[in-house]
DNA sequence: TCAATCCGGACCAAAATGGTCTTGATTATG
DNA sequence: CATAATCAAGACCATTTTGGTCCGGATTGA
């Protein structure tokens, strides 16, 4: 559990997507079959990067959107932030979109803000160019909570047909 | 978002309060009346907890639970991980509980698994120790990722009627 | 003008979650 | 030994959240 939703993979693949493609207006359309994800749940993910600023827009005919930023400048908090909302363990954190009705007298907030500043330092470090580049897999000797992953295959080109990557199948 | 669950809460307020009897024997009705929270909930969170093996049980009469750890040894890890399940940011990482089921060409789950892990780290390094005691509010010069919260409230006694900490009211 | 495309939001179905209840086993106590 | 207190196991239901679809409208290039 602790897991991030559907539409965050979601978000990921689809800003990979736009990344391969760096500075280019994609249509939706295009971007569903890239993706292998289907054009509406596209659309309804676009928008939710679109109003966190992930991307730009350009409308009607030849429309779509664009990567606002380069990949690595943009953090999984960011991407998870756009689609989920603001990062919040639970109620009794600064920021939470349904503040804890005891805030002022809940003596864990403080203990919360802690586990969530640090949740959230643990993906600032993660950027959408590492969660793309298959490079960054290999472990960094002395990083730490590096864990020994075997890796298991070379970054697939974009533009294959089938499922994109994990995530049990969306069976669109 | 990335929020854990309303029984993990309970959880920790449950622990919390066996952790205020530490060593004796708690009907999950002492523990209602502790914590706020209504009996047979209090007692489904406790069976988790007791699958996890944090607690040990006493059947019968006069029977109820008992911490089964000091509580600066139970980390915040896991308490989550026994009311809900391994932490799994998403599918591809290693130990979900419904795997990825293309994991094997997934070439991402490496990325994942680094996710996850340094969620996991973060998570570990608190405990229930920690959760309830606010001298750990303090914030610790140099600990880098601390924020700077106001500390609320003194530790209330754990014998108090009203609402217990956070986490808007459960209303019972 | 027309077609492609995004925009905004409503909408619905399926799944997860929170919480209750029931039945049965276990044990202390008188 | 009978009884009451208590946990064990799991079925069950209501509510919320999530995932996904659809539609009418606005925008823009050809």
């Amino acid at each position: 559990m602790l897991r991030l939703n559907r539409m965050t993979d979601y978000g990921i693949v689809v800003l990979g997507a736009l990344a391969h493609r760096q500075g280019e207006v994609v249509a939706t359309a295009s971007l569903a079959e890239l993706t292998g994800i289907n054009q509406p749940t596209v659309a309804k993910v676009a928008k939710l990067l679109l109003g966190a600023g992930l991307v730009d827009t350009q409308r009607g005919a030849n429309g779509g959107y664009r990567l606002a930023f380069r990949a690595e400048d943009i953090s999984l908090v960011r991407i998870i932030e756009s689609i989920e909302g603001p990062i919040a363990v639970n109620d009794c954190v600064d920021g939470a979109q349904d503040p804890c009705a005891v805030a002022n007298c809940c003596f864990m907030s403080g203990t919360w803000n802690k586990v969530n500043a640090r949740v959230r330092a643990a993906l600032e470090k993660m950027s959408l160019a590492d969660l793309i580049d298959p490079a960054q897999l290999f472990p960094i000797a002395g990083d730490g909570d590096d864990m020994t992953v075997p890796l298991h295959s070379p970054l697939p080109s974009v533009d294959r047909e089938d499922e994109p990557h994990g995530r049990n199948h969306p069976d669109n």
